[in-house]
DNA sequence: ATCTGTGATGTTATATTATAACGTAACATA
DNA sequence: TATGTTACGTTATAATATAACATCACAGAT
């Protein structure tokens, strides 16, 4: 069962959905003040709950957003992508077998693994 | 040939060097205001050198930083760590094999590997 | 039909993280 | 000594994120 959104949610996440490269809140926040979103506060908390229920991820080292294209994500906390230096876009990574590799290698060093964050930067196919 | 730090360099790696956490920039300044440094920007400026010569790492979904303890860190732009969700310490991954794993990832989707940046959360040896 | 808890909202203010911009000093070397 | 380069000091400001408070909407219990 869906979450149903919020009028906010709606409107956070349909401009991140709407962009080809990952957003910066106050960037959001910039391209939705027409639709009376005025403060800060309401993209976060928009951001918070969409990031919650997985529509949304946030790339750390861009202090950045983006919409999730898959349906039902299963990366509410683990995320990975792949990020182009040259055209900024960022493709999300689901590879089953990247948990199993990190959970692996947490054991070596009698670490618990629980979530990973995995950012690979190069460039795209359509760069190169 | 080692790179010869100025003191402003020296200072701001000792103090990431005592420390067992992640400090954040302006948590390093206010620990190294009695030697003198005044202002974010002298801490950024021997932060960006640091890091530019692997001494120093950053953690990016901590906006923190820490002293790498491999001499001649080999990982000026790809990092790797384990990051403790209960006691905050960072332990940094030297996996050989990880690159080369993100490479062929990348290449799955036609992407040209350049550098990563994994973040692996959970329980460290000493808190479970 | 009220009361009450929960979650969302709107708003102002502020905290935290990071960089811009400017002038000066130290030092190597041509 | 002129010159380029790099570091330094300082003030200001940008960019990212959260705190705090009052209000509203609505579901479910009494």
């Amino acid at each position: 069962m869906e979450p149903s959104l919020t009028t906010n949610q709606k409107i956070v996440l349909q401009a991140l959905e709407a962009s080809e490269q990952p957003l910066g809140a106050y960037n959001i926040l910039f391209n939705i003040e027409k639709k009376g979103i005025k403060s800060p506060q309401q993209v976060y908390r928009a951001l918070d709950k969409l990031i919650e229920i997985g529509a949304v991820h946030k790339i750390e080292s861009l202090n950045s957003y983006i919409a999730c294209k898959h349906k039902d994500c299963k990366a509410r906390e683990s995320t990975s992508f792949l990020i182009c230096q040259e055209c900024q876009k960022v493709y999300e990574v689901h590879e089953n077998d990247l948990s199993d590799k990190f959970l692996k290698l947490s054991q070596k060093s009698n670490f618990k693994y629980s979530t990973h964050n995995l950012e690979i930067f190069g460039i795209c196919g359509l760069c190169n």
